[in-house]
DNA sequence: ATAGCTTGGTTTATAATATAAACCAAATGG
DNA sequence: CCATTTGGTTTATATTATAAACCAAGCTAT
């Protein structure tokens, strides 16, 4: 029987920004937005739900010349990533 | 850089159902409530928005003791599955 | 130095979606 | 018959996604 896909995941936007932070491990908010094509307010309460959820970590550096925003997938997340994964393969197997 | 993913599929109870009829080729309402465990509301919208999207067929019949709604899916629904898998794929190597 | 633009965001309002609750007609069962 | 079940549909509500409006700090030309 197909299973629940994690809300928290089945959301464009949302699993994007895991899809990039699960291969590069670490990525910026500009970065981010550039390769998601979102609009920053989009993106930026995106990024608190994956962080309130524990799926990324979140790291506010003021410090520069301009505020970085660097995010990370944590082990949570990545768990969370793959067992979505395997939830998903039961929608679309035969293909 | 990754695609739109089709809202119209990237919906989990539509996408269950688009899952099953791409398999079973023909399925009743109550099949597809049953294998889904949606709520008998919930279905008929979600099988609404498929049929005017042209992904789906829906066949009534009330010949019967008992009212039929029989699904099935059309060549444009078979080939949007299709492409939003692939789609897909871009957010997840190795789906 | 300061008025105005850009950068890197956050907060808030609105549009869209998913979902459940309420409802309906026909059939069945006691 | 009257109540219940079956097979749905319609409508209301909760949730979500998204954009618009906003803000502070830094740059730029005047």
């Amino acid at each position: 029987m197909l299973k629940e896909l994690d809300p928290l995941l089945h959301s464009q936007l949302r699993l994007a920004v895991m899809s990039l932070l699960i291969s590069v491990d670490e990525a910026d908010f500009v970065y981010l937005k550039e390769k998601t094509n979102a609009t920053a307010g989009n993106l930026s309460v995106q990024i608190d739900k994956l962080t309130t959820a524990g799926y990324i970590d979140v790291q506010k550096d003021l410090s520069g010349k301009r505020p970085r925003t660097s995010c990370k997938i944590t082990v949570v997340g990545k768990k969370a990533f793959e067992s979505y994964v395997e939830v998903l393969r039961g929608y679309i197997i035969n293909l």
